[in-house]
DNA sequence: CGCTAGCTTGATCTCACTCAATAGCAGTGG
DNA sequence: CCACTGCTATTGAGTGAGATCAAGCTAGCG
């Protein structure tokens, strides 16, 4: 069933019978090509997605035509919940690659909000973990050089990608370019290329065509000042994710 | 009475009844001198917070100590209301000024959300507009040089200062330093007395002991690429905080 | 096989940092 | 009343991390 572990990743501490209802509030399931604009700034929104399989961004237009990411989401987060109480929203999602997601409307929504307010209270957690890691995008880009900010977000999307079982704890597949990381962490495409290879002289990481490897996860996440709390993962992840236990097998 | 007009801010929404229904909430008001810590890091909290006077930060620290702000609250903002969901903060809480505080048990807070799921749908919502206010920073922070981001945040508090009453749409009072401004816009005390000075010149503001004057509104909005639709205003204190209409009077 | 997207490397420039010094101003105590 | 302390604002000179501009390389693909 394609929507089987859907939820696993934040919503770890769902109960089945939580789950269930979730699953059931699903009205269909979309596909969408990347590049697609799944729910353009501004327009009303009746509908909240689910990400199920790719990668999507939130990103806010400057009118000089530049733009730049202020979130990127893996499959199992509840990329739109936040629609649901705004009904709008202050910045666009999109595709970063070819993308499949959930469609739940928000009357169902509504319905698991008047039936159960422990669930309604993880989904609210779950916007606010959105809001935590805007938070720690705030602190890499205002305190990190180059090579930190980097780092910091190999860190985190090593630490999110174990969280769901894509990444071993030092290989998974980030299909990003070069550009698009410069996009998240501000600097320029020439400038993340110039970082990847100093932390591959470094002995730390190496990517080749989309597929990530972490040589180094103690000296990377040592570099990178990062401390995964804000993801709120159990002890046992959070130690994988920063190498401080042994990795598995 | 002294939270009569409490949550007159992002809440314009609410009504009477749910106005009465928070403010009955609350367990007692508490003064804290500035630089008090509200709110540490990590540790469980069962109560939360809403700001009656003064500012107050949302701010991390990095390792080195050098720390950094990624939020500044206004009177009338139910700045802790994420301890309801969370249970504990990835990030410290802090009185920027002397501050005054009304405190609401998340006992009660449960008891709101299971007698009144549009309320609850408002809280949600209020703290969704802090995630909003989180994006709008990143892109501040990635997108725009030093000058902008001291403009765009300033026209930022003018326009969260507007909607509750305590700027006139130009003048206000803004009881930070300049190296306060600086940890909110990754910018050295220096270099923000460089930029202030250079706004001075280009004659859009001005500030004379935690007064600040914006003398050329639209011109300063500009400048900062502001667009205040990320703060979810009603149409006229939008139009206002960008001096898109006359002001007042 | 040519085209396009992404990666790589070099040379130059610039914005903001760092270091350093001075000035203003409030509070405090002799 | 004045010295002393501490905090904030201000200005100058030198430096450096990352941007910009430019060019070449690689690989997938119609």
């Amino acid at each position: 069933m394609l929507t089987k572990n859907l939820l696993r990743n934040r919503a770890a501490e769902l109960s089945d019978h939580e789950r269930n209802m979730l699953e059931e509030a699903i009205a269909h399931v979309q596909s969408h090509p990347a590049g697609h604009v799944l729910v353009p700034q501004g327009t009303p929104v009746s509908a909240s997605t689910l990400l199920i399989e790719g990668l999507v961004t939130r990103h806010i237009d400057a009118p000089d035509g530049r733009r730049h990411l202020v979130g990127v989401h893996v499959p199992g987060d509840f990329v739109d919940l936040h629609a649901y109480p705004l009904k709008k929203l202050d910045h666009d999602v999109g595709a970063l690659t070819d993308v499949r997601v959930a469609v739940i409307p928000h009357a169902s929504l509504e319905k698991i909000q008047d039936a159960d307010s422990r669930l309604t209270r993880r989904l609210w957690f779950m916007t606010l973990l959105d809001a935590a890691m805007h938070r720690q995008w705030i602190f890499r880009l205002a305190s990190l050089n180059a090579t930190q900010r980097v780092a910091h977000f190999l860190c985190e999307m090593n630490a999110r990608l174990l969280a769901i079982g894509a990444s071993d704890g030092s290989e998974f597949s980030l299909p990003m370019t070069q550009a698009d990381i410069g996009e998240v962490c501000a600097l320029t495409n020439v400038h993340v290329n110039r970082v990847m290879r100093e932390l591959r002289e470094l002995g730390m990481c190496q990517t080749r065509s989309s597929r990530t490897q972490i040589i180094d996860l103690p000296g990377l996440v040592a570099k990178a000042l990062f401390d995964p709390h804000y993801l709120y993962l159990n002890a046992e992840t959070a130690a994988r994710a920063t190498g401080t236990t042994g990795t598995p097998q």
